[in-house]
DNA sequence: GTGAAAGCGCTAACAA
DNA sequence: TTGTTAGCGCTTTCAC
């Protein structure tokens, strides 16, 4: 395939009469070579086009300088910009990205790290799938001591870092945002209790309920997936109860918007008759009539440190080891639940 | 970092008593082992934890079994289904994908390519940014012989091959559509015309409008960037102009969807006073009120057949090498569009 | 400050 | 059908 033979420091090496352990110094910036050695090293290297054999490298220093991502998937703005924010950082320190979608299936998600661990990455970065339920397939990584840092969806496991927000409270202002807009029957349309956003959010709505005199009842609350469907059948439960809920926290903007398009189809008025909240802030919440409710996500400064703190652990340049990063939210008020103008 | 000792194809080989070269071709059957043989191996190997090393793989064979992906953003419905084609493909075989995003800058495509370049990917999958101009970047891999496979935004040089749906025959079905809803003053909000996919239904629009008698308006061609805020400008420049066009194709949803709600607030009514139609069918289409007119765009099947065309171009499988395919798209006309009922 | 040499783990040509 | 052997290109210990 490739016919073109590469350029090895033995070639710089010969050019210069130096030996090649000197070049692959020189190219380091290795302390004990003089400086006027290295840089011509480097002059000659340009020139002759010599690039690093990163196998090479990588079979002698048995590590890849790359690190895996395992993302739910890919196409929401939240992920796509914590991405961009991993690739910012991982670039700036010679790390590469492989990045693998589970699709939300906790199947595939051990697929994907088991593939990953093949390949050999130095570290991991993961937000678990929707039903993940052991964290088994972690093992072959912490048997290695590859270091795991979880984002957004997180578990809990010794020696691992997470990068959150806290879920908790967002979801119990959002729950008192509401409350305080009248409402008096909130349903929550939640996700997963497995997974650390959907029982937190959960929570801090519980806990809203109670702080403000309210009583839970189980009958408000919605468990599914949070996909398109997902809001679309909550729209469908919620007309067909005797005593309908005034005001819903969805748990994600998805799921939120599916639900207020259908039930505006049957002839609802949001906010009048239900006020709707939702969760991540995504463009589609901006789309939507009336504009959605929701919480901003710092979603790449998620990226961003969660990287940070991976290569950080790779190189122990971690002064202290955080275990559990919290970043800020924000709850962002729109027309969707605005009662009392 | 890592303590434990990895298992090699020596440490297999001597439990065995047989060479290290009979347990390689044993673990990746080869022909002329034994068939006993080849089980006792492969059963020991997964036994002892047995793993490839595959830089010591790639260093020997010079190729690494990983394909590049540069794509402009991760964020959308299309990228992210396009992608999850190519995984699928490339896990098939046994490649692994290292994605990139070119954040719809030339200049970062650029970045991206030599990145992908220096780690030493085995080929190419990318679709161009916004502003892409020239294609010298990716003269460092034709030199080498690493063949690229272009999707969706593609590029002409020869050699390569293009994985594209008909953007000409689209752009001339929304344009004609839109007229035999009774428009007859069109707008086109395209994207830069260096780009493919825009000049080409910039070239369906125009040729829609010949066909049907209508003369071409350079007054009615705005170019732009085509995300949301070029929506937004596009709406207000329609608002300004003295004779308004009464409909709109732009050439994605994002920008549709966002003229369409500055529009609205502007108190025009979608379709009555202007048509709307996008393209790419992303889920926003089915948000926006009215839902909105677009083409489908088939993202799955763009990426596996752009992945499946790489494998095949790598292990020179291909029968013929075609140099373009062309996949089906459809219109899907919704109410943003809809005036005679 | 620089060089020599060993070896990371695997593959493939050649030998048997 | 299996074994021997020579590297792929780089890093690093040890020597000078």
């Amino acid at each position: 395939m490739k016919n073109s033979k590469e350029v090895t420091i033995y070639d710089v090496a010969k050019e210069l009469h130096i030996s090649p352990s000197t070049v692959s110094r020189g190219l380091k910036d290795h302390p004990h070579i003089r400086k006027e050695t290295r840089n011509k090293i480097k002059a000659l290297a340009r020139e002759m086009g010599y690039q690093r054999n990163k196998f090479a490298s990588s079979l002698r220093k048995m590590r890849t300088e790359t690190i895996g991502v395992v993302v739910p998937k890919l196409n929401s703005y939240f992920m796509a910009t914590a991405i961009a924010g991993m690739e910012k950082v991982t670039n700036q320190y010679g790390y590469g990205l492989i990045i693998s979608q589970s699709q939300e299936s906790g199947k595939q998600e051990v697929s994907c790290v088991s593939t990953l661990f093949n390949s050999r990455v130095d570290g991991l970065l993961i937000s678990l799938a929707f039903d993940t339920e052991k964290t088994d397939h972690f093992n072959i990584l912490f048997n290695k001591n590859i270091p795991i840092v979880f984002f957004d969806r997180v578990a809990e496991c010794k020696g691992c870092m997470s990068v959150v927000i806290d879920n908790f409270k967002a979801g119990y202002e959002v729950t008192s945002h509401l409350i305080e807009q009248g409402c008096r029957r909130v349903l929550h349309l939640g996700g997963n209790l497995l997974r650390n956003v959907y029982s937190e959010r959960f929570r801090g709505y519980k806990q809203a309920l109670a702080d403000h005199g309210l009583k839970y009842d189980s009958n408000l609350l919605i468990i599914s997936e949070l996909n398109n469907q997902a809001g679309i059948d909550a729209a469908h439960t919620i007309l067909k109860m005797k005593s309908r809920p005034d005001g819903i926290f969805t748990a994600n903007d998805t799921s939120a918007v599916a639900a207020i398009c259908e039930l505006q189809k049957a002839g609802l008025s949001i906010p009048g008759d239900i006020a709707v909240a939702g969760f991540n802030n995504e463009p589609i919440s901006q789309v939507v009539k009336p504009n959605l409710t929701t919480i901003d996500y710092p979603a790449r400064e998620i990226g961003e440190i969660a990287a940070t703190s991976l290569i950080n652990k790779l190189n122990n340049t971690e002064i202290f080891s955080l275990s559990t990063i919290v970043l800020q939210h924000m709850l962002i008020v729109r027309d969707s639940t605005l009662r009392n103008k």
